[in-house]
DNA sequence: GCAAGCCATTGATTTACATCAAGCCGGGCG
DNA sequence: CGCCCGGCTTGATGTAAATCAATGGCTTGC
């Protein structure tokens, strides 16, 4: 039941629209990759591999300080990208990757990768609108990491989870890695949590789901224009 | 002796290697945007004009906080460009730009620059490499502010700005706005630059300049690896 | 089924930085 | 000239979140 490269790429929002021409020879130059939890993938100023296309698991894109601090930049789950800046740059990675559950990919490797880019336009157009996302959404966190308090980061990111018909919406991965991407210990990430739930705009489930009980509520929260929580 | 259209986007990186027709495609877009210094340009959210090319002067792109706060993402000078992401992406932008100083920009509006990038291959690569550059930065920021302390923030800041034989650098803009792009408020940012001066790491010059006396040890402090300071 | 480890929660204490509050200094303008 | 105003510095106090420390599940494995 594991899915083929093919399947991987088309349900990758970055590479979904590629025409059927370079499609096929994204295909020729894919391979699979496969990581055990736990297993690092590349670590900071590596050269990069080329870029990676999660199929399924999730794999943690983090930075750490010579302190041993980690950041955990982005939490990538399946239909999603990485990589994909350095591989297409052309510079060593930026940042360490490691898989949080038993992962499988599909890589595309820097240099072929790179020639098609040079030779497709089409191909060309799609990963520009796949950066721009990119920036825009680093810019969106660094506001957050800097604008926002504690409360504020953590409603925000409830409110951009999705969330099914009730409500329920599921915490990526171990806590500690959410509370390290909102810039917390995990130990403030907890008390935070609970001041949401004591507050009533959300309730606490099973494992690691919570539901939003109160979203315009949350959605105040975030803005930073509830009175007190 | 102010620059006309075509010096302005030779002098920037993002557009310096742009070939002769696509270049002169760009020039026919082209206009000057001229902004007196305090102006605003545009508003986060708003609907993104394109991409400007700044000639002179200085233009600070920031984000707000509903509490007021303020954070600066960039201070843009000569031969560097911004809202570029938001112009190819096509959304809003996604930060307040305004001139901190009177500056002179080349403005490509966003349709026509869009329709010269689906039609002209080396120029999508051009912004393809642009783009990379972006991330980067926006990663490295994002580490920096999440994983250093105000002392680390600073050095670094110290050690990535271009000094000239003696070690000088002249910090840009207001020293508040350097402040809020180090994530500190004018205060901390003083008493941090004083930390530095009193660890006789730095020496302060006249108006905004500051003398880099020790650049190793500015570059353990960066680190976090030095003791103390 | 009990021991060994992680992970999460909760409480007590510390700390880095923000905020509040004066002074100071240079420079534009009446 | 002397005034004022904006930007910078410096000091005193406040506070959000980190750190330190203890405990209570859950799993995993012999």
């Amino acid at each position: 039941m594991s899915l083929n490269v093919a399947e991987i790429l088309h349900s990758c929002r970055f590479f979904s629209e590629v025409q059927d021409k370079a499609f096929e020879r994204l295909l020729r130059i894919a391979r699979i990759a496969e990581f055990k939890s736990g297993s690092v993938i590349f670590r900071e100023n590596q050269e990069c591999p080329g870029v990676y296309a999660v199929g399924s698991g999730l794999v943690r894109v983090f930075k750490t300080a010579t302190s041993g601090k980690e950041h955990t930049l982005h939490l990538v789950g399946p239909g999603d990208t990485f990589a994909e800046v350095a591989a297409i740059g052309g510079f060593p990675v930026p940042a360490n990757a490691e898989a949080v559950a038993d992962s499988r990919c599909v890589l595309l490797p820097r240099d072929p990768f790179r020639r098609a880019l040079e030779e497709d336009h089409q191909l060309c157009l799609q990963m520009i609108a796949g950066f721009s996302y990119w920036v825009q959404h680093l810019v969106g966190l660094m506001g957050d990491v800097v604008l926002r308090d504690a409360v504020g980061r953590l409603a925000r990111f409830l409110l951009n989870s999705e969330a099914d018909a009730t409500g329920m919406v599921a915490l990526p991965s171990l806590k500690r890695h959410l509370a390290s991407h909102l810039n917390l210990t995990s130990e403030t990430f907890s008390r935070t949590l609970r001041r949401l739930v004591d507050a009533g705009v959300i309730a606490p489930g099973e494992s690691n789901l919570v539901q939003i009980v109160n979203r315009e509520k949350l959605r105040l929260i975030a803005e930073g224009l509830s009175p007190k929580v």
